[in-house]
This record gives C-alpha cells, sequence and structure tokens, in this order.
DNA sequence: CAAACCAATCTGGTTTACCAATTAATAATT
DNA sequence: AATTATTAATTGGTAAACCAGATTGGTTTG
C-alpha cells in the first residue's frame, strides 16, 4: 500500500469519513447497545482505509463515550440507544474548531463558577497556592514584567479549589487555547495589570472569607 | 523487548510518568517556547519506554496546548511560558476522572448558558432541529417509552443553538457520561418526564421569541 | 446429557520496520 | 569566498508484524 503523509486537515477528513461509516455501519446492521462492532482489521478492509486511522476514528468515538474497546476482544456499543448515538456522531463531524470568542465566553463563565465553588469548599491547602500564585503574580507587575502565565495559574488554582474536575479540566482544555489567541493581540496594559493586582485579592480575600458573592 | 499487555490505569500512570519526565527534562534544558524537544526515539530510549508511550503522552501534551509536533520535523514547545507550563502539567498530572456530581454541575451551569445564547443566535434551522427534537420527545413520552435519549438530543439541539462551539463541544463531552451514570439509578419517573413536555415546550417558545430570561 | 477441557482462531494492543518530508552537512559552481 | 546543488542523516507519521489474552467450536469425560 501507498505510503502517505497527510497534514492535520487532511487526516481530520478522513476520521471523520470512517467515523460517519461506522455510524452508518451500526444503523444498517442495527447494532444495540452492547454489540460487537466488527473488527478493526475487517472494518480497515471494508472501509478501504488503514487499521491505524480506523483505530483513531475508534478512539475518537471512545472519547465522546460512544464506543468501548477491551483488550483481546473486540469494540462495542456504548450504552446509548441508536437515536443518541446518531445525533451525537452527527454534532461531534460537524463540530468545528472554536472561535476566539467562543473560548473567552466559555471561560468567563467557567470563572464565574468555579469561583463561587471555590469559596464553599477551598481547603486551606488550596489557599495556600493561591497565595502562591497571587504573590508571584504581584512581584512580576511591580517588576513592569508580563504577568499573563502567572494571572493564568492563579485561575487554575481557583479551579482546582472549586473541587469540580470537570470544570478544572476543562479549563485545563481552554487557557492555552486562550493564551495562544491573546498574545497576538497583545491586550494586557500596564495599568490593566495593577488593576489585576487588587481584584485577585479581592477575589481571594473572599473565597478565604467562603463568601461566594463576588 | 518483553511486550506486555498493560490495564487502562497501568498505562495512566506510567503515561503521567512520562509527562513529568518530559517537564523535568524541559526544565533542566531550559527549553523556551518554540525549541524542540529531542525525538520521540531518544526520548523512548532515555526514559526507558517504548516510542508508543511517548508518542502518546506527546499528543496528551499536544491536546492541552503544551506541545507541538510538526511531520518530518519535530515536536516543539508551545507559546506558553516555563511557569505556566510547569503548573499546567502539574495539573494535568493530578486531575483525575470526574465524580457524577462534578458533571451534573458542570452539566447544568452550561445548559443555563447554551439556552440564554440560544435564545439571542438561533437561527430558523436550529429552530427546525429543536422542534424535531421535542415531537420525538414527546411521542416517546406519550407512549410510556424511555425518552432519555430524546431528552438529550434537546438539549444538544440547544447548544448547537448557542453558537458557542466550545460549549457545544463540552457538553458533547459531558453528555454521554451522565447517561452512563444516570441509567444505573434510573431516575426517570413516569411524572417527571411529562413535565419535561411543559418544560421543553417553555424553553422552546422562550428561545424562539428570543427571550433570554429562562 | 451436561460439564469440563483443549486447541485453533480472533481481537485489540504493542512493537518493529519502513516512508517521505525536512534539515544538516558536504560538494560544486560562480 | 559566497552561493547554490547535492547528498546523507534525522524526524514524525504510517503500515505491517507480532504478542498474549479472550473467544469459540468441537471433543472428551464424568
Amino acid at each position: 500500500m501507498k505510503i502517505e503523509v497527510l497534514t492535520k486537515h487532511e487526516n481530520k477528513i478522513i476520521l471523520n469519513e470512517i467515523i460517519s461509516k461506522i455510524r452508518d455501519l451500526i444503523n444498517y446492521k442495527n447494532l444495540e447497545p452492547g454489540d460487537k462492532l466488527p473488527s478493526e482489521r475487517m472494518l480497515s478492509e471494508k472501509f478501504g482505509v488503514s487499521r491505524s486511522n480506523v483505530r483513531e476514528a475508534i478512539q475518537k468515538l471512545e472519547f465522546y463515550g460512544l464506543l468501548k474497546s477491551k483488550p483481546q476482544s473486540g469494540t462495542f456499543v456504548a450504552d446509548i440507544g441508536q437515536v443518541a448515538l446518531n445525533g451525537m456522531i452527527d454534532d461531534i463531524i460537524r463540530l468545528e474548531d472554536p472561535e476566539f470568542k467562543d473560548l473567552v465566553e466559555t471561560r468567563i463563565l467557567l470563572e464565574l463558577k468555579t469561583c463561587r465553588l471555590a469559596a464553599l469548599r477551598r481547603t486551606d491547602e488550596d489557599l495556600k497556592q493561591m497565595e502562591e500564585a497571587i504573590q508571584a503574580y504581584e512581584k512580576k507587575v511591580m517588576n513592569g514584567e508580563d504577568a499573563v502565565q502567572e494571572d493564568l495559574l492563579f485561575h487554575l488554582a481557583i479551579a482546582e479549589a472549586s473541587g469540580n474536575r470537570t470544570m478544572n479540566n476543562f479549563m485545563l482544555i481552554i487557557t492555552p487555547k486562550i493564551i495562544n489567541n491573546f498574545e497576538k493581540y497583545h491586550v494586557c496594559d500596564k495599568d490593566r495589570a495593577f488593576r489585576g493586582i487588587q481584584e485577585h485579592k479581592d477575589i481571594y480575600e473572599a473565597i478565604k472569607a467562603q463568601d461566594p458573592t463576588l
């Protein structure tokens, strides 16, 4: 078989095609939750693609909880009905890379919520971490240096203190994407950074006092 | 080399170990944003693990936007400073699977927000999708059947109508996990399902009227 | 007749070998 | 000596080979 190196985009296209074909197969064969998919080898042959690609597609669907593969056994349809499975796969295929405004919008939403949760649930250990992050931030700003990283770490510390692992994970996913887009525009002026110090301290005090009214 | 089949958990452990070693290496070598990491082969040799494992670790860090690998060229540190990079990697390693309450908490937060956004931004096409989802839901409930899937699709339709790809993606990630945990307890009784119909219709009308006060 | 056993086969996971694009080093040319 | 051509080595990606656990159908045994 001819070996070819694909770009990230091309790879995404054929990945979606395979996912789409897997969906069609599940429908055509009327596979129900718990049923076994054909083996990766058979799928790769049937679809005319390499097993690596089939594995990639399966792993993606597994990430979204639609399939479940067991070692030395097979890949199985998750405990989700056909209707939901079709809807979700369509959504997954349709899903494109997020725009910057989507990221910011989501980040604001998550930060508000994690702050409130952190105020209710923070441990002393969490407080200590946040305190360190603030001090690092303040030090950088006072020296006139860029403190985007320290700012970020403070917010991640809050997310961790919220005790909600899902939101913490989402914050981790969002943050670097924001940073990358952020640095392009370089929005952070000096005044903003100085105001940031007081803001951070206010948030810290509120969380310390366990007062969720931010 | 001895071949060994690992459980998902064991695999996760060694993955985190490799990630941790990559972080140490970046610190030790003082790699800055844009600098190139040693090749996958060298890393696998240095760490005493297989290249597959190294690739897995790199892909995970790439998912979180900390590394960037270019075909036939190398793997590079993303445009994120050392401080942030260390903080994020520590967070990623520490991150564990979410608990059920975390999922529900996040889902509620996202649904409220996506509803509000959908009310502001929905297109006619979105409305049509939502309408279909409601009808399917109503039909199932009226027949006394389980309608969890249709309920789910309605909420996903809202997420899509919100126009925020990040939140849409997050909803996709959360939903199946919720379903799996949900069906264990089987919380959905008949009365709740019937009330759901009216609730859905109310939400639909509010979004149709572009009124974000849900 | 049912249960236990066994070997052949199948499966997802893992390692190995190989590919082509890229990069560096070297040679050739002006 | 500087610049361009050319060759060799390196790299992430991909396909193929291999592994051991699981499955299955048939056989034997109680």
